[in-house]
DNA sequence: GCATCTATTGCAAGTTACTTGCAACAAGGC
DNA sequence: GCCTTGTTGCAAGTAACTTGCAATAGATGC
């Protein structure tokens, strides 16, 4: 995958941001800085990172699709219904373990989500 | 909502069949008994339905969105990634409340989604 | 049962977000 | 610098979901 500035752009932001992006929020940083960018272009970054392993998809119901840095710690998010915002959780704060589902129901568990929406502590004043 | 032979397909098959449905099946499903019916109208009955809480909208990921009868237990899935049959958890057996994540991150939690996707036990085989 | 009212339907067209083809372009190796 | 080939911008194409509208059919009151 070549460094473009485009691309450099995509995944600084995703890396530093550490929070799930949707492609439009990427374009729109990607266009401050390099105006003439395509929304398809964005698209096509992003597709290449996660098929590279560096990105991955995360789904917030009403809030779309989003792509979020996979170098981070394995995660879940709560997303406040209010402001917006998300904070992560790992699954020992959800008391989740995969052996526990494979406990009572006997799968083998490749992947799950666990998606959270709430009020945040600032909302709830 | 007017008992119309559409909906009361939609609703029956909704409740005896207690997982979720995309639109596409439930389609499927209506024109087997009543052959005119348009998605349109199967997708209207689907949103009024939703409307009047009887139903709600489940994520599958890949699988897109699907919708169940409201009125069973409150629970989760777990989809087998192999055979597309599902099994049903519920909070205790993943080891998850509310309160753990109030504790957690000071969120009011006002919905959790938790799918997960694995093999199921005969797969395994 | 029958008339009436209005939710519901079928159809077709509209919208949205996502995808892709293609010729011009530019990153990276030599 | 020059060339190769991945990338880009543009515009057009999908697919799934939504909606407008005139015709229809549940439901209600007689």
């Amino acid at each position: 995958m070549r460094n473009t500035r485009a691309a450099v752009l995509v995944g600084d932001l995703l890396r530093t941001y550490a929070k799930p992006l949707s492609i439009q929020e990427l374009h729109e940083h990607v266009r401050a800085h390099l105006p003439s960018t395509a929304y398809s272009t964005v698209y096509r970054i992003v597709g290449r990172l996660e098929a590279a392993g560096r990105v991955h998809r995360v789904d917030w119901r009403e809030r779309g699709s989003r792509y979020e840095w996979s170098g981070l710690p394995h995660h879940h998010h709560i997303v406040c219904s209010l402001c917006g915002r998300s904070v992560d959780l790992d699954d020992a704060d959800l008391g989740f373990s995969e052996e526990r589902v494979r406990a009572a129901t006997g799968f083998l568990v490749d992947h799950h989500s666990i998606e959270l929406e709430g009020i945040c502590p600032s909302c709830q004043r």
